[in-house]
DNA sequence: TGTATCTGTAACTATACTTGTTACAGATAT
DNA sequence: ATATCTGTAACAAGTATAGTTACAGATACA
């Protein structure tokens, strides 16, 4: 239990419901095939629905589902409502500011970070989650690297 | 203490080493400038040793400098070189291979990760320490983002 | 040759983040 | 009413990063 796989999880928890249309999934099930806890996929709903990707419904006969359809969601969406973190992390102290280059540090990396993420973000607003249903179904996983 | 900030500390080391041009330089030194312990800058310099990006001398006059002149250094390498890691994670545990989108989830999310990593070498090789130490110096920070 | 100074690395601690789990209040279909 | 679901709080466990101390080994230099 290291790194950030909420995106990963989204995309997985997504693929499900873009696969029942339109009938509610119950958290439970979707656990089931992610292989995890119920709660933990509430709680990436719960990051889904903020985001306007998913509807829930409470009570007996509850669950989720899509709140678009597969083709309105491209995959920089999903990035950001589960927003995983940046690429790389700035220095956890400041840089020593009475150092030329201490001082001057700083703002270049922010700046290139945002550069990374920005073309992180181009590379995932190519494709749908329509693509990544078809992916899954097809096997033709190669068209990603394509 | 949290996300990796290496990649940002060894760019702060690099840029550090490109300044002080020939003349070794302390990890005492580096550090103070990095705000941070002696030790963390060796074992960055570690991996950048064995990139082939900087070259140390142990004993005394000792220290650190450039294996390569700074135009010859692309961000790519130093990425490449300290290896922070992936921009997501795929799930800690391996999806339900009982569910069809289970056993299909893991190799479309592996190719997605590559091919983020891609286009993020891709970025990274845009710019060399030069490009970084002239930012740092002129304060034309914005020049990253253009 | 002896000493001071530097690197390289192991070992340990502290901290923070992610995930997993339990528990329970609130909503809703039947 | 009751069973069944979500939403969320609270806590435990595991792991990664960074910080720190300690020390062996290398080397310049008096």
């Amino acid at each position: 239990m290291a790194a950030n796989s909420q995106f990963a999880m989204a995309l997985h928890v997504l693929t499900l419901l873009a696969h029942s249309d339109g009938s509610n999934l119950k958290s439970e099930n979707i656990a089931c095939s992610v292989n995890t806890n119920a709660v933990v996929i509430r709680r990436i709903l719960s990051q889904l629905r903020q985001a306007g990707l998913v509807a829930s419904q409470t009570g007996a006969a509850g669950g989720t589902k899509l709140a678009r359809s597969a083709e309105d969601i491209a995959l920089v969406d999903v990035y950001r409502a589960v927003c995983c973190g940046e690429v790389f992390a700035l220095h956890s102290r400041s840089p020593n500011q009475d150092c030329p280059v201490g001082r001057g540090m700083e703002s270049v990396l922010c700046n290139l970070q945002k550069q990374i993420d920005n073309s992180v973000g181009e590379t995932l607003a190519k494709y749908t989650l329509r693509d990544i249903t078809q992916m899954v179904d097809e096997n033709q996983h190669e068209r990603v690297l394509g």
